[in-house]
Order: structure tokens, then sequence, then C-alpha cells
DNA sequence: ACAATTTCGCTACCAGTGGTAGCGATACCG
DNA sequence: CGGTATCGCTACCACTGGTAGCGAAATTGT
């Protein structure tokens, strides 16, 4: 009875469960410093853990703070209703959880640090884009590039003004975008 | 007929006209290279001009980045026409800039970097941003939120896609998203 | 022609930053 | 208790943005 694959306790000491401790940390960080001065060594001491320790689990910065936002967005939760709602659901869910401390800014970081580097941007659009991508494909069963455009539309314009003014977008400018949005995905393509 | 306050040339060596050599260089190293690779020493080598000499203009390199972005927009044209036709080559515009060569990533770059730097911010939003929402302001007659709004949207879009990716936005989804924002903005407020 | 002044290019340098190597200590399994 | 893998720690590296100070060049006024 013993699954090796899966299953199979390796011998040694085994991994302390610091991932949930150095997300806070992550987020904390970045929301009072910024990206650029959440450095690694300040994240790991707000996480009371030493630096190669988080240079173990993650290859990168941004492989950590993507991990970070993946786990801070968590999977998109099954939404029914109409397709009106559906959209509008979505949207809220993204301006919600880019407006909660640091998740704005660390995605704005990690986003721009992508366009420099290929590897991260794979990494980007491997862990964090990709299963959206696929969720919203199922539930509206649209072409891929209109639901490219719909992210783009969505999550550009929250972190354009996050970026700009350094605080999320206020409710009716939410609201504002989401009737423009709607309006346009109302039917399918 | 010495009008001191702006013409008395002063006495030395005269600056040479380094701008437009500068802005060229930044624009191939961060096209070639990305943003966090478009270093201040290659840039400086790739305008065959002295790192000491480019700060001596430039008091960082946010700065110099936010110059070379207004030098490359330059000022918005004047568009007689329709609200519709105006709005649309807005768009226009800001689409074609951002698809040039290093002129994406340099937006994207700069402006993330800005997240993290209220100095750079402030640099960002007087020099770049402020002209052009004055411009749009006074051709729209628009309260300054819903113009705010409007550049987010096609900025953010546009940016956004161009991280994701690295490629600038087809023409088809720009035509999408022009004929969305279109619909929504085609009336006053 | 000559001093004054300003900029230029150059080398050297500094404080951080992401990331790595190697150490003894520690926690777990059999 | 032996084997193994992780932990925290210190030290370290390559590189980056940015600065200081130097002699050389270019311009002005006398």
């Amino acid at each position: 009875m013993t699954r090796e694959t899966t299953s199979a306790k390796p011998p040694g000491r085994p991994r302390a469960g610091i991932d949930a401790v150095v997300f806070a940390a992550t987020l904390k960080t970045v929301h009072k410093l910024g990206y650029a001065g959440a450095t690694m060594d300040r994240i790991a001491a707000a996480a009371g853990v030493a630096k190669t320790t988080i240079y173990r689990r993650w290859p990168s910065k941004g492989a950590l703070i993507t991990d970070c936002l993946v786990d801070t967005f968590g999977p998109l939760p099954p939404m029914p209703g109409s397709r009106a709602e559906y959209l509008a659901a979505a949207i809220d869910l993204a301006a919600t959880k880019i407006s909660e401390p640091g998740v704005g800014a660390a995605f704005a970081g990690v986003f721009v640090d992508a366009v420099s580097d290929a590897g991260l941007r794979e990494i980007l659009s491997t862990r964090l884009q990709a299963p959206y991508l696929r969720a919203l494909q199922d539930a509206l069963g649209e072409p891929e590039d209109r639901i490219l455009l719909f992210v783009d539309i969505t999550v550009g314009t929250l972190l354009h003004r996050m970026g700009m003014t350094g605080a999320p977008m206020v409710e009716a400018d939410v609201a504002a975008l989401t009737e423009m949005i709607l309006r346009h995905f109302a039917e399918r393509a």
C-alpha cells in the first residue's frame, strides 16, 4: 500500500510549513515599502525566516510574488447566473483582490518585471493567467482572443489606476468600467 | 537688448545637443534588452556618451525614461472633427506610439518603478500625464474623473497586453477596444 | 593671446540587491 | 543511534543606480 509516486514520505527533516507566513510577509512588506522596496532580505526578516530558506522554495523573487498572487486570488469560484452576472462578478473579484493591501503593487511589479524577463513571463502566464483563462473560456464559450481582450481591459485598467495614483480604483469608477465592459461583452461574439 | 532672463548666453563650454541621440539610444537599448536590461551604462555606451554626462542632465533613470517618452509622444496634435473621431484618434495615437520598438517596454517599466517611488510618480504625472489630461479635458469638456478613466482604460489595456505577451496589440483588438470605448464615451456625462 | 568658466569623458568608487555556497545545528525516519 | 534532508547563519559574488574628482576641450569676454 505504499504509493511511492505521490505520498512516499522521504527521509530527513521535513519542510516547515512556511508558505502562509511568507506570503503574508510578502504582501505586508510590499504594502509598506512598495515593490522595489520589498527586498528579499526584508521579506525574509518580516516572515521570521532565513533568506536562503526562501530561495530553497522559490527560484526567484518574481516566482515568489507570482505564487503569492496565485495564493491570494485563489481559484475562480463557481458563479452561476447569467452571462452578464458572471462577467460582473469576475470584474468585481479582480477589483476587490487588487484593492487588498500590497496586492496591486505586487501585481504591477511582477507584471513589469515580466516585460523584461521571458522566464518570468512564462511563470506568470502559466501559473496565474492560464487557469483563469480556461475557466472563463469554459464558462463563456468564447474564442480565446476575446477572453484575452476582456482580461487585458479589466486587469490593465485596474492596475493602471493603481500605478498612477498609488490607490485602488474607487467603486464608482469600477461600476462605470463594469457597465462599459458588459455592454460590449454581453452577447457572444 | 540683452534679455538676461531667457537668452543671456552664459560663458563656458556650451552643452552639446545630445538629447536626440540619448533618446534614440534609450529606446533602442530597451527594445533589445528590456527595461531591466537597459542599464545606464549600456544606454550611455549606445549613445556614445559618458554615463556621467547623462546624469548631469537627468537626475535619475526614471526621469530619463520619462523625458524620452515625452519626446516620443510629443504634443497631442489638434484633431478637429466629432467627439467620436477625436476619441478614436487619441486611442489610435496611443496604440501606435506604444507599438513602436522600445516604447511600450519603457512605458511599462517606468510606470511600475513609479509605483514604488513617489518622486518618480510626481515626475511621470507632471511631465507626461498632465498635459494630455488638460488637452483631453479642453477638447471634450468632460469632468476630470471621466478623462482619467478613459486614460486608464486605453493605456492600461494596451500596456497589459504588451506586458503579458511581449508584443503590441494587433489591429483587430485595437479596433474592438476602440469600439467599446466609443460606445461608452460617445455622449457627454 | 589669455584668463575665466563651463562642460566633457574618464576612472574610481559606494551602497544596495538578487542570488549562491558552505557551515553546524536540528528534526524526522527506520 | 545512524542516515538524511532541512533550517538558520555568515560570507560572498556580479551587477546596478548613482556620485566624486580629475584633466582636457570648448566657448566667452578682454
